[in-house]
RNA sequence: GGCCAGAUAGCUCAGUUGGUAGAGCAGCGGACUGAAAAUCCGCGUGUCGGCAGUUCGAUUCUGCCUCUGGCCA
């Protein structure tokens, strides 16, 4: 019996906000043959540029980014478009002899991509509606004890206040009847234990700083920045164009928040760049909690002088792994 | 130069009728299954500006000094 083929490779470069992920990508992108696969909850967004640090439009031309300007700032996007939309884009790479280089921060939709999503309902924007006007009047902890009542798994392990998840798990029981720990324990039984995990042979790279004072150095210039190329303006722009409220996920994103709580007159304008500032460095925290704690990676020092052409060496050592013609 | 008000956590401030102090923000740590740049959880020793005095005991009262802001010269 023969040896089963190997398994495709695919590299991903992960990092926290303002790591240097994206000058990396680009270096890559001029010297290995590589498809560009952004893994980025933002610049999923249309029309969202300067505050998300999306490369500019002659750039896109030359490297084209894959799962870049997907969607429209009043829709939604997630986790499990995510991976359907990125084993695609993987799969398309892989025919035409090229290799996947997914690109991002978003951790959870790494996880989604690398582990899989257990077989649970789609969102349910009406029903969510429902859930947050009933928490409105009652609090969510009277939610969470609601949901102690059907789903007790579950709700031992969410907090009375984390609002999302409890909305979720609520979500969840109504369009399916049955309780979210349920379905979760399903798809981790033994005889599906595996099938979640793509047939990828995955290089993880981290872009993690050696000193956080360093990084928080560099979040600081680049809001700075982006304040001065006009963020502001461009989220005046975007409500011009669009039907926009605070409550969507777009304009929940780091610096597009700030600036529309000044324009609604809830921060002062002083404010906005130390607030921009702060909830960017806060993301940047949760994103290296990721690397550190549960996404298996080899970490870089993103800080380093060489950093593209030190990454450039380890993927080609990656690489010198498989055969010339890995496509099939 | 004179008068007044301040000086307490990295920042903004509260407080102790005298028994060595606590909020918000920041920061740090963590969780994370269709919103994830989201959502949530946990973590507070700091010469209470300096020196002296009163007192069993001073960050708290008194005096002097330093600094900051305001007003008057």
């Amino acid at each position: 019996m023969n040896p089963p083929p190997p398994l495709p490779p695919a590299i991903l470069l992960l990092g926290p906000t303002a790591s240097g992920k994206t000058a990396v990508a680009l270096h890559l992108a001029e010297r290995l043959p590589v498809d560009l696969i952004s893994v980025d909850s933002a610049l999923v967004y249309r029309d969202m540029n300067i505050g998300t640090a999306k490369p500019d439009a002659a750039t896109l031309l030359r490297h084209p980014h894959a799962l870049v300007d997907l969607i429209s700032p009043e829709e939604h996007y997630s986790a499990a478009r995510f991976r359907n939309d990125a084993l695609a884009a993987m799969e398309k790479s892989r025919a035409r002899g090229r290799i996947p280089l997914l690109v991002g921060g978003t951790m959870l939709y790494v996880k989604a991509l690398l582990h899989g999503l257990s077989n649970l309902p789609q969102a349910d924007p009406l029903l969510r509606a429902e859930i947050d006007a009933r928490a409105a009047i009652l609090g969510w902890p009277a939610l969470h004890a609601e949901l102690a009542r059907i789903d007790p798994e579950t709700a031992a392990r969410l907090a009375p206040g984390d609002a999302q998840r409890i909305q979720r798990a609520l979500e969840i029981f109504h369009l399916s009847g049955r309780p979210m720990s349920a379905l979760l324990n399903e798809t981790q039984e033994p005889p599906n234990q595996a099938p979640n995990s793509p047939p990828w042979n995955f290089l993880s790279l981290a872009l993690l700083p050696q000193e956080r004072a360093t990084l928080h150095a560099r979040i600081a210039e680049r809001f700075t920045r982006m304040l001065e190329q006009g963020l502001v303006a461009e989220v005046e722009a975007l409500r011009a164009k669009y039907r926009l409220h605070g409550a969507l996920p777009s304009m929940r994103c780091v610096g597009y928040r700030q600036v529309w709580e000044m324009q609604e007159g809830r921060i002062p304008p002083a404010e906005l760049r130390d607030r921009g500032i702060f909830a960017t460095r806060q993301l940047a925290k949760r994103q290296i909690t990721w690397l550190s704690n549960t996404l298996p990676a080899e970490p870089i020092d993103c800080l380093k002088e060489r950093l593209a052409t030190e990454v450039q060496e380890r993927i080609e050592l990656f690489l010198a792994g498989f055969p010339r013609d890995f496509s099939g």
